[in-house]
Order: C-alpha cells, then sequence, then structure tokens
RNA sequence: GGAGAGGUGGCAGAGAGGUCGAAUGCACCGGUCUUGAAAACCGGAGCGCGGGAAACCGUGCCGUGGGUUCGAAUCCCACCCUCUCCGCCA
C-alpha cells in the first residue's frame, strides 16, 4: 500500500514503476476513483455536519417543536443513506484497487522480465569440480539413508519427503550453527505462528496476489510460507518508540507452499517441496530510504557471510523488475552452486519495501518531533532447509559416495565425515 | 466441545439512549511557589480524514463489522480477542 497523496504527486512515477515491474496497473483508474471518493467523502460529511446540527437540539427544543424537527432530520437521513451507500460502493472499488498498487522499483532495478535476466553483481568461490563422477543429492542421500522420497511420497504424496538419520542430523546442525551464527549479530530469536489471520497475508503482500500458493485451513486461517509474515507483522497496530528502532527478527518456523503452476518445474530432490523450515531475518527500521537501503545490504551480506563459512561456492544477483514482488523496491537473491544441474540455484532472497508492508500492517512510529510515520521493513532468509542440503551435500560428496561436513558443523555433528560406516 | 464474565484514552476505571471525545485517579507537559527539587495549587494534553497560511472549523473513531433510532460508548446481530469453570489433549 502506497500513500494516495503520493500517488497523486507521482503518477508518472508509479506508472513507469509498474511497467518496470511488468505489473498491469492503471493508476489514472485509480485517480478517476479517487476523485469520486474525495467528492462523496466531503458531500457526506457534509450531510452529517447538517444531521448533526438538526439531531444536537431536538433534545433541547420543546415538546411540539419535536416532531417537526424529527420529521426534518428523517428528510435527511434518507438523503444522506442513499450518499452514504454510494460512499460504501466507492470505497470497495477504491481499496481493491489501492492493494493493486505495486511500489516503485529503485533506481538500481536492472530492466527485465524473467529471473532469467537477473545481473550478477558477485561470486564467491570456486565452482567444485571433481576427479570422479559426481552424483545427485538425491542418489547420495538416498544411498547414505539420510532422505527417503518414496515413503515421503506414500505419505504426503508428490514432492514429500523424510529426512533420517545423518539427514536429520545434519538439518539440526544446521539450525543450531544458525541460531548461533545470527544470535551474535544482535537479533530477536523469534518462534511465530505458522497459522495465521489472513490479515497478516495481506499485510506482507502476499494476498491477495498469490493467493493460488497459500494453504489455508476450514477456518479460514492460513499456513505461512515464510515466517516474514507473522514476524512482521508482530508489531502491527503498533505505535513504537523511535529509540527501537532498528527491530531486528530472527524468525524461524516450518514453511507451506503450494508450488500450484509449478508441477513440471523440479520435480525430483529437496529444490522444490511443499513444507520445509527457513531461519528469517526481519528488520523494522526508521523511515528513511538511506536506512532501508543499509540494512538490505547488512542482512543480504549476513547470508553471504553465512554461507561463506560453510565454504558453498554462490553468487548474489540482483533482480531485475519483472522478478520483483508488488511490494519490493529491490531485492537480491544469493544462488548456490548446484554441481550435478551445472547451474546457481537461489537459497536466499533479501528485499526492502520502505512503508509498504508498514501501513497494511499499520506499524507506526513516533519521531523527534513527535510525528507518526510508518517504519520501514525488509527481510531475507537466513537459511532455508532443506534445500541447502542440495549443495552442501552435492559440493561436498566424494569418490566413495560419503559427504565431508564443513568444519563449521562438525561440533554439531560430532563426526567429519557422513558415509555408510556408522 | 459445554457454561459464564468481559473488552472504554499511556494505565486504572466511571458512564447504561441526547448536554459524552467521554467523569475521576495515576502517569505526562507547561506554569506558580522554591536557592534547586519534592509537595501543593493553577492550566494543558488523543488519533485518522477533509478544509485553512494559521487560529480553528467540519467529520469519523469507546475491540471489529453491520443493524435499530431523529439521535448509540450505551439497545440488537455477527465476528475477533481476554478471563473463569467443566470436558478433551502434547
Amino acid at each position: 500500500m502506497l500513500d494516495i497523496k503520493f500517488i497523486r504527486e507521482n503518477k508518472d512515477l508509479i506508472q513507469s514503476g509498474a511497467k518496470k515491474k511488468h505489473i498491469d496497473f492503471d493508476v489514472n483508474k485509480l485517480l478517476e476513483v479517487d476523485d469520486k471518493r474525495k467528492e462523496i467523502i466531503s458531500k457526506v460529511d457534509e450531510m452529517r455536519a447538517e444531521q448533526n446540527l438538526v439531531t444536537d437540539k431536538i433534545s433541547l427544543v420543546s415538546e411540539n417543536e419535536r416532531g417537526e424537527m424529527i420529521e426534518k432530520s428523517k428528510e435527511i437521513k434518507a438523503n444522506l443513506q442513499k450518499q452514504e451507500e454510494t460512499m460504501k460502493e466507492v470505497m470497495k472499488e477504491w481499496q481493491l484497487l489501492m492493494l493493486q498498487v505495486p511500489n516503485i522499483p529503485d533506481m538500481s532495478v536492472p530492466d527485465g522480465v524473467s529471473d532469467e535476466e537477473n545481473q550478477e553483481i558477485k561470486s564467491w568461490g570456486e565452482k567444485t569440480r571433481f576427479d570422479f563422477e559426481p552424483k545427485s543429492h538425491v542418489d547420495i542421500m538416498t544411498n547414505l539413508e539420510m532422505v527417503d522420497f518414496e515413503r515421503g511420497s506414500k505419505i504426503h504424496g508428490f514432492r514429500g519427503y523424510y529426512l533420517l538419520n545423518d539427514g536429520a542430523r545434519l538439518s539440526w546442525a544446521i539450525w543450531n550453527y544458525a541460531n548461533e551464527f545470527f544470535g551474535q549479530k544482535g537479533f530477536i530469536p523469534m518462534l511465530p505462528p505458522a497459522i495465521v489471520k489472513k490479515e497478516n497475508l495481506y499485510g506482507t503482500g502476499h494476498l491477495p496476489n498469490d493467493a493460488e500458493d497459500v494453504y489455508n485451513t476450514q477456518d479460514d486461517d492460513y499456513l505461512i510460507g515464510t515466517a516474514e509474515i507473522p514476524v512482521t507483522g508482530f508489531h502491527s497496530g503498533e505505535v513504537l518508540k523511535q529509540e527501537e528502532l532498528p527491530k531486528k527478527y530472527l524468525g524461524f518456523s516450518p514453511c507451506f507452499r503450494r508450488e500450484a503452476g509449478s508441477y513440471g518445474k523440479d520435480t525430483k530432490g529437496l529444490i522444490r517441496v511443499q513444507e520445509f523450515y527457513k531461519v528469517e531475518q526481519v528488520i523494522l527500521c526508521e523511515a528513511s530510504h538511506q536506512e532501508s537501503v543499509k540494512w538490505h545490504e547488512w542482512i543480504n551480506r549476513n547470508t553471504e557471510e553465512f554461507i561463506e563459512s560453510l565454504g558453498i561456492p554462490y553468487h548474489t544477483v540482483i533482480n531485475c523488475g519483472g522478478d520483483l514482488g508488488q511490494g519490493q523496491v529491490k531485492k537480491y537473491d544469493i544462488e548456490l552452486w548446484v554441481p550435478l544441474e551445472n547451474k546457481y540455484r537461489e537459497i536466499s532472497s533479501a528485499s526492502y519495501f520502505h512503508d509498504f508492508q508498514a501501513r497494511r500492517f499499520n506499524i507506526k512510529y513516533k519521531d523527534q518531533d513527535g510525528k507518526s510515520k510508518y517504519v520501514h521493513t525488509l527481510n531475507s532468509t537466513a537459511i532455508p532447509t532443506p534445500r541447502i542440503l542440495v549443495s552442501l551435500v552435492e559440493n561436498f560428496q566424494q569418490a566413495d559416495g560419503s559427504i565431508k561436513i564443513p568444519e563449521v558443523l562438525r561440533k554439531y555433528m560430532n563426526k567429519e565425515i557422513i558415509s555408510k560406516e556408522k
């Protein structure tokens, strides 16, 4: 959600922003409706004033004057109700359009239609080379009894999986390490609810546009696709103190995604699953572009550092306009090297929203002058499991089918190698 | 799942159809007094939208959304949330 005044004053910016994002949106249509809205509001306000004036007098006036005034008031009211009906309709149309307005992408965002046009801005590590025929994570992990896809689909269905033995241990090791690593950066650790009311999905911007991809319950609640939703919503409806900012939260939660419309993609393995776990960085900061940029770089760098400490080759891309969500101003993806696919695969996504989400969630703070402002929000993946295992296992596999455990994880695994020998 | 109580300003808490944006207390801000502070006393103070240079004016806001009424914090309906008791449960 953007400020309607801002939209009015910057309609060309909004329109070209939508174009850059390849989102179909007509600002003029919104402004037309907004004209109607402003007009009807002042009309209704005026009529209410008239009505209030008569009504206020009724109790003060003598008995025989009263009947007459009540009649008059009834008349005003009948008119008023008609106008209010119109106002309701206009407001509804207006709100629907307001929910569609895309946030403006940053100047530094490159043009492009899809993720294929994202641009590499950094790469780290050497692409892993093998002096033997490398295997896929599916084969390696199945062979080492770290994963069971057959029983996974027996129980869950398509895209189901079990992690077991060292597959489960390795997940725990990553969570524990991530908790320690990010904990040192000053985040407040948080285990949020994974079942949430729908206004929270409107808050982050996952609704109304991504309705296809979310699970909902028979109580009309929703399963979260990311901890971003409940963690950002934590302060919804609140007015924070400026001194409290920035708020830095590290959420850990299960994540549920229907992956509707991706039936042909990544049908094997742990890349694309319908439930997984993710550690997520969420920041609320002051309403300044500089602050947003500063923290955006920071959260993205945090994840890069984490991946570097594991020793997995990666590159970072800046997402092009067409690959940005409705609310995002700018986004970086970190992609890890997947040897068997011979390409980088997304593991993390860091974005900032300015006050787009804060307006929807109504999260404000008071600045030094006592003025209330909407906070800025940002978030970035810290680490997703099991997707991280794909790169980890494939890059650290050895000729004998075993896996060398990254050094930083060894203390959580109490060993250096995952192999058939127990 | 069953039975009951309740949601009012930063907090506590009155208000039970009209003069209520809302008593009172605490907290807060300004002033008087004081060498300074405390106490006491006097005064001020909510948020959104529209108009206005401003003072200010209009409008809406007593959990949320509807309804009844000339008029709703107050009556009715639905939903959300909190608390108590019973049942079930990791």
